[in-house]
DNA sequence: GATAAACTGTAACGTTAGTTACAATTCACG
DNA sequence: CGTGAATTGTAACTAACGTTACAGTTTATC
C-alpha cells in the first residue's frame, strides 16, 4: 500500500516539468528523504504564515490555494494538482509561507523538510536550481494574472481565465471545466453575477456551453479574440 | 573609473538581501564573471520574451518593469532599484523573460550570462539557492499584488500601494514618494482621475500631503486602516 | 424516490470608475 | 526670465459592476 504510493510519488516527480531535465536520481532522493502524508478534503496542507520550512509536492488529489490581502480578505489564487509544489525553501527560514492550501479532494502530499532538502542537496546540489525553476514558473503565472486583472475588463478577464484554467490540454476534444460560477468569480475577483452575465453572453455566441458545475469551451480561438480585446 | 564601478557593484551585491546570508566570495565571483553595462534613460535592459538567459543585477539607477497582458497591453509592475535582479536562470532556456525593463534613469547593470553562472556555480553551487531565494521574494510580491487587486477597491488599493511603495523605510521622518499620479494609476490599474480623487480625499483627511510629482505620507497608521477596509 | 444542498437564472437599484476634454499649475531648460 | 513640457485639478456623461434578494434547476444523499 505504502509502496504503491511511493511508486506513484516517483512517477509524479519524474513527470513534473520542474524535474524533467534532471537525472532520475534526484526524484529518487526526494522520495526517499520525504514523507508521504494523506489528507482529507477540507484539511489544510499548510497555512499562510506558517514558519515551517520545506516543500510539499502534490502527489495525488487537488488543492486550492489562497492568499490573504490586507484586511483579512482571502482570495483564491489557483489550484495545486499532482506535480505542483507548495511551500518554499529559502535559507535561514526566509519568512512565512505565501499561501494557504486547502484540500478540495482527498490528497497525498510528499513533504520534504528543510533538513531533508539539505541531505538531498549534499549529493545533488542542482536541486536548488530545480527549485528556482518552479518558483520562477509560479512567478510567471502570478505576474500574468496580475497583468490580466490590471488591464482587462471583467468580460475579457473571464475569457482569459477560462483559457488559463483549461491549460494546454490541446487535445482533440473541447476542454471541459468542472467548476462552479461561484468559484470562477472568486478566482478572478468578480461576483458570481458578473461571471454569469458574461458566460451567458459567451454561450449565446456559441463560444461555450454551460451546464451544472460544468463549462465546455467550444471555440478556443473565439475566446482568445475576446481575451485580446 | 571602471574600477570604481566594480567596487560599487561589489558593495551593492554584499548589501543585497538575497546574498547577505552567503559568503562574500560569492559576490566576488559574480562581479568577476559578469559584465558591467551602462544604459541611458529610456533604454531597454531587456524585453519580455527575450530568450537570452542569465541575470542582470541593478547596480545603480532605476528601472521600471512592465508585463504584457493579452491584447498587447502593457502594465507597469514595479521598480527595479540597486540590488534588484532581472531575468531568470532556469535550466535549458526555460522560456522567455517575464518582464520588460526600461531605464527611468541612467543605470548600471551587472549582466551575468547562463554560462558565466555555471562557472560561478562550479565553485559555489549555493548560488542556485540564492537565486531561488530572490525569485521566491519576487513571487511573494507578485502574489500580494494580485491579492490586493482582486479584493480591494481602488480607494483601499491606493492606500495599500502607497504604503508598499514607501517600503520599510521606517525612518523617523514621513516617507516622501516622488511619483506622478499618472504613474501611480498605471501601477495599480486605475485611471489618473481615480487616483486623483482618492488622493484628494486622503489629503483632506490629513493622511497625506501632495505636491507636484510628490506625495508625503503623514499618517501611516491611518493609511493602513484604509487599506484594511 | 424524497429531501436537502448546491448551483444557476434573473431583477431593481445604487455606486463607482472609466471616458473625454479642457483649464490651471508647476517645473525644466534654455 | 520665458517658453514648453509635464503634472495636477475639474467636470459631465456613460457604462459597468456590486449588492441584495429570491426563484428555479440540477445533483447528491439517504
Amino acid at each position: 500500500m505504502n509502496n504503491n504510493e511511493q511508486i506513484l510519488a516517483l512517477e509524479v516527480l519524474q513527470k513534473a516539468a520542474w524535474l524533467e531535465d534532471y537525472p532520475v536520481t534526484l526524484a529518487n532522493s526526494l522520495v526517499r528523504e520525504g514523507r508521504l502524508v494523506r489528507l482529507n478534503a477540507g484539511e489544510w496542507a499548510q497555512a499562510e504564515g506558517d514558519n515551517r520550512n520545506g516543500l510539499s509536492v502534490v502527489i495525488d488529489g487537488l488543492l486550492h490555494t489562497y492568499c490573504t490581502a490586507p484586511g483579512d480578505r482571502d482570495v483564491m489564487i489557483w489550484f495545486a494538482e499532482p506535480g505542483s509544489v507548495l511551500g518554499h525553501a529559502t535559507r535561514h527560514g526566509g519568512g512565512p509561507r505565501l499561501v494557504t492550501a486547502v484540500c478540495a479532494e482527498p490528497s497525498i502530499l510528499l513533504e520534504i523538510s528543510e533538513s531533508e532538502l539539505d541531505k538531498v542537496a549534499k549529493h545533488s546540489p542542482e536541486i536548488w536550481r530545480a527549485i528556482a525553476a518552479f518558483t520562477y514558473e509560479d512567478l510567471r503565472n502570478a505576474l500574468r494574472m496580475t497583468a490580466e486583472i490590471m488591464s482587462l475588463r471583467p468580460r475579457e478577464r473571464i475569457a482569459a481565465r477560462l483559457l488559463a484554467i483549461a491549460g494546454d490540454d490541446q487535445a482533440d476534444k473541447n476542454p471541459v471545466l468542472r467548476i462552479s460560477q461561484e468559484l470562477l468569480g472568486e478566482l478572478m475577483g468578480v461576483t458570481r453575477k458578473t461571471v454569469n452575465i458574461h458566460l451567458s453572453a459567451f454561450e449565446r455566441d456559441g463560444l461555450i456551453r454551460t451546464g451544472y458545475g460544468r463549462i465546455e469551451l467550444c471555440d478556443l480561438s473565439g475566446l482568445k479574440m475576446i481575451a485580446n480585446g
